[in-house]
DNA sequence: AATACATATTGACAGTTATCTATATAATGA
DNA sequence: TCATTATATAGATAACTGTCAATATGTATT
């Protein structure tokens, strides 16, 4: 397997922050648009406009937009390119 | 299952730099001691400190004093956690 | 005790982050 | 076209990060 630290690093840090943790858990319910989001969190929009950015460039995130709308999706393939990353951590420690 | 978002953005900080990702990934293979963690990186000692402090105060990583020599594991639980956070996101997209 | 070695701490610094307010852009509907 | 709504961008700012050189601490050996 190819090592992409650099890109793990990327997706964690995408991650590395306690509101866009909650965001990509609650995109794994599925879609949600951004207002649906800022409805959960005591932030203004332009801060979830920069915490939706990070997570979209970090490759974790998916947009599209739907008329006035900007949809979130997670991106399935970097999201198994973490887990597998993580699941090959610590294999061999005897529980 | 409980959500510890605080707990999940500090592991994923921890990890949210390359350096940290490689140390975390070469303990993967078993305990090692600063000195040989050190080797491997273009970095100053009190720079590794700095980085293994902060891999051991998010939880991810143990560590016990051997003679002179600091040596450093994986924490399972903790990491299992992580794992099962990651595991968690996701599992109703259609692949 | 004195030296050597491994690691930690301190202080400094440039760069980055998360947040806000104010403003701009883009799409929809009257 | 004008007003409304959703989102993005710009600019400001305080706090945090990763790095280093210098120094301190702790352990072992002679």
């Amino acid at each position: 397997m190819e090592k992409n630290y650099k890109d793990y690093a990327m997706f964690m840090k995408a991650l590395s922050d306690v509101t866009r943790v909650k965001i990509f858990e609650m995109l794994s319910d599925g879609e949600l648009c951004a207002c649906k989001i800022l409805e959960e969190f005591h932030i203004t929009q332009p801060t979830l406009s920069y915490h939706m950015k990070i997570l979209c460039e970090s490759g974790l995130v998916d947009s599209r937009k739907d008329g006035v709308w900007m949809k979130y999706t997670i991106n399935d393939f970097n999201l198994k390119k973490l887990k597998n990353f993580i699941d090959a951590i610590g294999v061999n420690i005897k529980s």
